[in-house]
DNA sequence: CGTTTGACTACGC
DNA sequence: CGCGTAGCCAAAC
């Protein structure tokens, strides 16, 4: 399955998520597939492989002016999911430095530094998501919060 | 109409 | 976070 079973509604809430998405923040495709709650009728470990693609597919259908930062959500690795070098990458990349995101010698973004952590509990509870799978391993801005 | 191709990720080396 | 591949299937060629 390239797409969900609820299409328009599946890409209403991956939409709805990557709004959230700060400026100078990026999260990953497997990130907000884990926010959204395993469809009706989709088993989850079927959900598990195939969400992250079609929260691609959701990104790829976005419509312009829509106001989504599609610009945001890249792939596991920390890299633009668009071939290096093509018109498109250049363009996610030339959105994402303007935000202040830097991109090292291997064209990835640091997840320490730019990765997201999610919208705030309250707002999760409101829409109905799940908080996504961290993405950080270290703290943010690498600040020590022991007390 | 058969083949290729995905805005992906986890996992095994 | 190096590298290759399985897993999935609608849609484009």
């Amino acid at each position: 399955m390239r797409q969900p079973p609820n299409v328009a509604e599946y890409y209403r809430m991956v939409w709805e998520i990557v709004k959230q998405i700060p400026r100078g923040i990026v999260a990953t495709y497997g990130q907000i597939a884990t926010m959204i709650p395993v469809p009706d009728g989709v088993e989850p470990s079927v959900y598990d492989q195939l969400s992250p693609q079609w929260v691609g597919s959701a990104m790829h259908a976005t419509p312009e002016n829509s106001g989504v930062p599609w610009q945001r959500v890249i792939n596991s690795m920390g890299k633009i999911s668009f071939p290096e070098g093509s018109k498109q990458a250049l363009r996610q990349r030339e959105l994402l430095e303007l935000e202040g995101v830097i991109f090292d010698d291997k064209n990835r973004v640091d997840f320490d530094q730019f990765g997201w952590d999610g919208p705030d509990d309250d707002w999760l509870k409101t829409h109905g998501f799940y908080a996504p799978r961290p993405i950080r391993k270290k703290p943010k801005g690498g600040q020590l919060n022991l007390f």
